[in-house]
DNA sequence: TTCAATGCAAATCCTTTGCATCGTA
DNA sequence: TACGATGCAAAGGATTTGCATTGAA
């Protein structure tokens, strides 16, 4: 971050610290309520900006849930592994199941086309075991 | 659709029609301004309900490609099969390589997990064989 | 004839931007 | 001290909504 000129700021150690507290994807709103429990004063574009400069420097991922919640976006500290969120269409949670053939996937695909990898994100939307049952008995 | 007492449109007809002959991915004003071209009265909230009422029919994905240009919502015609949007970060170009294991992934992870699983949208970020060359020499 | 779908305009939601001020390096 | 980051307010873009009208069944 320094390298770059960057300045680790107030702000910066604080959102650093609320997605690293997070025990869910949380949009930009979250972020910043919660955010502004530790420090009112903060505003929602310096949030915006903030995951804007975290997501080009790769600290964190972007996803959108198989938009289960409208258009919103999900953030989370870049994992340091590929993996999988698993949506339920029905209540939204979210389950992360171990990806184990990633390795092998990757260098096929990236024979296969030419491209060169980086980030992956592979959402799928489905039913959880619990939709499951209350849709048989509703 | 006839089933949930939709109805036929001309409207829908059309955008049926523009996304069937789409070559590339399209986003809501790229439909709208196609749109226009065949029929100049349709209006863009005609194409907004509309996309949305083919997606809850399971007609069309709605995809995003890694975000590449914002925060637009790409649409293509539901494919048969499970496929893969390879988005170069740099100049925008979408591959779908074939995935040949989906199936037998498609059982592991719903032994491991208990959801059955729907949509599956799977968008990797990385750099096209042109772009790498470019990059190599600028 | 009926009720769902459209066109239109206005509203809403999420996000970005210009600018004066603040504070890190 | 210098210049990158913040707070604020205002703008921006994408999408949704209320309502009168149209048109498919």
């Amino acid at each position: 971050m320094r390298a770059k000129g960057l300045r680790i700021t107030r702000e910066r150690r604080l959102l650093a610290d609320v997605l690293e507290d997070a025990t869910e994807h949380l949009d930009a709103e979250t972020v910043f309520r919660l955010a502004r429990r530790r420090s009112p004063r903060i505003h929602r574009s310096t949030i915006y900006r903030t995951l804007n400069t975290f997501k080009d420097l790769d600290l964190i991922d972007e996803l959108d849930l198989m938009h289960v919640d409208g258009n919103r976006h999900y953030y989370e500290i870049r994992p340091p592994v590929f993996h999988i969120h698993l949506v339920c269409t029905s209540c939204g949670e979210v389950q992360e199941p171990e990806e184990r053939s990633w390795k092998e996937w990757r260098a096929r695909i990236m024979k296969e086309t030419g491209f060169s990898l980086g980030t992956a994100r592979l959402e799928v939307g489905g039913l959880c075991a619990d939709c499951r049952r209350r849709a048989r008995r509703p």
